[in-house]
RNA sequence: GCCUCCUUAGUUCAAUGGCAGAACAGUGCUUUUGUAAAGCACAUAUGCGGGUUCGAUUCCUGCAGGAGGCUCCA
């Protein structure tokens, strides 16, 4: 049967009657905007009241009643005139109003039966008796900036989620439900991969040996990408004079987030790197380069530094300490379309081989703010059409997004969505016009012309510790057998298998194969629970017979028998799995 | 940084303006096991500072840390 009403119509519906049961509990209420969202609706309020989580079961049994009152939605145009006299005790719409009028946009009003009304452009249920009473939820307040800038006034948002049908309410809340347990700061913890300390600070993870492991695995492999595409590794200090920031562009844009830090000696501060582009533009600096020597490719995983926001930090997805698998050619124009779609290449095989869900972004600078941005309008507008055309090219979808782009040249973003459906940016290729000229690289041309490089800034998978958080929450903490911090655990049946678990191990280990031998006292059932609990991949049990016999009992993650094995034979099983990174 | 909320043992959670309780983890002892939690015992906590109070973990306040948002993200 086709239903009449998107769902669209029913969470906008669903935010007015939020604003007017806000309204009758609080009158004096100021209204902001009320628009639908992914999977909900959303309506700000200033007001002198807090509204705490405690007053969301009363809103919705207030939204209930209206509900139950047939209500209808009705739409009338408006005059300016007309709309600034009826919402003259409305500043934030006064506010729309004013500048709808400029933009000669017809305005309408929609009331909601007698009890509500607002300024709208409309897509509503036709009767609110169309609402599934049920399948609504209020679900959190926070805090929001009118339109978004944070000089306005702060303003109070309630979030709400609607469905059509209960069951499509309860599978999303049951959803979340599931995406809080693969959390990967409750993951983080459980499997003892990364620690905060107050002591050392907000935002500054430390890894514990199993999850060294994991960001190691990460490292590596961007590391071997790298080596394919003939980056070579440099290593860079992580302090630096504040004049190499100045001349990248970075100090003018980037200060209030720089670390400084003071040297007796010197009567300027030093600067902790946020980024390794301008010592990498030094190591090229360093000597003359022929345009045979071009492409020159850097890559660094050096530890960067950026004093972010305290209420901007976030388990392992925002830090004030992290690395990147970063990266810089230095190259000729002609070869720019080759690298970047080497690069393009490597990340998606890196994607691929992490199962990892992608989207990518042309991120484009913002025609409005061009003061935001180095370089002029030529060098932008050939930046731009170059990774365009590139897409289109090799026939990639993307999404183009202005305003998106760094300060120095465009971007291609890579997207990934984490399990609680936040989008993340990973992989990044950026085109960089400006920086090698402000730095006055160059190279000789074969008509023996002084030139100036182009500079491409990338990084396969972003910051390998930001990915391990995103990875963390991909796996549920389920990690591939390359990445798994304990790859095997070894269980002995009885104490009289304790030395051939030992020798097992060490046949293992020898190999490289990360194991743990569980030979506390605890029960058979406890130990492999404790396997199980852990993700570890495979469990080894050891009994009479398996000693007998110098084989192994396998048992995969999630319970998976997977029948007796020499250990040879295991080895080899083992070797293969984690070369191929399956 | 801003708004709202939060901080009790290693972890997950109780309780209280008047001696802070449990489970799991830990330690010790007993048990030596055939595929997801053996038993007993022991030890362990109110984030830090200031205030109100006879007395504060509880109330107020500052700081630190955290959560959800907003803003920002080279």
């Amino acid at each position: 049967m086709e239903h009449p009403n998107n769902i669209d119509n029913i969470r906008h519906s669903l935010a007015h009657l939020l604003a007017a049961a806000v309204l009758k509990k609080h009158p004096k209420t100021k209204l902001g905007v009320g628009p639908t969202i992914e999977n909900g609706f959303y309506y700000d309020f200033l007001l002198s009241e807090n509204l705490s989580t405690e007053d969301l079961p009363k809103l919705e049994k207030e939204m209930r009643g209206l509900m139950h009152r047939k209500l209808g939605f009705q739409g009338e145009k408006l005059t300016p005139a007309k709309a600034k006299a009826t919402f003259k005790d409305q500043p934030f719409k006064l506010e729309l109003i004013k500048e709808f009028s400029k933009e000669k946009k017809q305005l309408t009003l929609y009331r909601t039966g007698d009890v509500f009304m607002d300024l709208c452009k409309g897509g509503h249920v036709e009767n609110t008796s169309e609402i599934n009473a049920d399948a609504f939820k209020l679900t959190h307040v926070a805090g929001a900036y009118w339109r978004g800038d944070e000089k306005n006034p702060q303003m109070q948002r309630v979030y709400g989620v609607a469905f059509e049908t209960k069951e499509e309410l309860e599978k999303y809340l049951l959803q979340q439900e599931e995406a809080k347990k693969r959390d990967h700061r409750k993951l983080g913890k459980e499997l003892d991969l990364f620690v905060f300390s107050d002591l050392v600070g907000s935002g500054m993870p430390m890894f514990t040996p199993k999850g060294n492991h994991v960001r190691n695995g990460i490292i590596n492999f961007s590391r071997e990408l790298n080596a394919g595409l003939g980056f070579e590794e440099v290593h860079t200090p992580n302090i630096n004079k504040a004049e190499l920031f100045k001349i990248s562009g970075h100090y003018d844009k980037y200060k209030e987030d720089m670390l400084t830090v003071r040297s007796q000696y010197s009567t300027e501060d030093f600067f902790m790197k946020p980024m390794n582009c301008p010592q990498h533009t030094q190591i090229y600096a360093s000597r003359p380069r022929s345009y045979r020597d071009l492409p020159i490719r850097y890559s660094d995983f050096a530890v960067l530094y950026r004093d972010e926001r305290p209420g901007e930090l976030s388990g392992l997805t925002r830090l004030r300490s992290f690395a990147q698998d970063d990266g810089h050619i230095f190259c000729r124009e002609d070869q720019i379309e080759q690298e970047i779609s080497n690069i393009l290449e490597a990340i998606q095989k890196a994607l691929k081989t992490y199962r990892i869900d992608y989207w990518m972004r042309l991120s484009l600078r913002d025609p409005k703010k061009k003061e935001k941005y180095l370089g002029d309008d030529a060098v932008w507008k050939q930046s731009q059409e170059i990774m365009r055309k590139l897409l289109i090219h090799k026939k990639i979808q993307h999404k183009e997004a202005e305003g998106e782009a760094a300060f120095y040249g465009p971007k291609i973003d890579i997207m990934a969505v984490d399990a609680l459906g936040r989008v993340w940016q990973i992989s990044t290729i950026q085109l960089d016009f400006n920086q090698p000229g402000r730095f006055k690289l160059a190279y000789t041309d074969k008509d023996g012309s002084e030139k100036t490089p182009v500079m491409i800034h990338r990084a396969l998978v972003g910051s390998p510790d930001r990915f391990m958080g995103i990875l963390i929450e991909h796996y549920g903490g389920a990690f591939p057998l390359w990445l798994a911090p304990v790859q095997i655990a070894i269980i002995p049946i009885s104490e009289n298998q304790k030395e051939y678990a030992w020798s097992v191990k060490n046949a293992l280990s020898t190999e490289n194969v990360r194991v743990e031998v569980y030979d506390s006292n605890d029960t058979l059932g406890k130990r492999i629970r404790e396997a199980e609990t852990q993700k570890i991949p495979y469990t080894v049990i050891v009994g009479e017979k398996e000693a007998g016999s110098k084989t192994v009992s396998i048992r995969g993650r999630g319970n998976k028998n997977l029948g007796e094995m020499e250990i040879a034979q295991f080895v080899l099983q083992l070797r293969n799995e984690i070369e191929k990174r399956l």
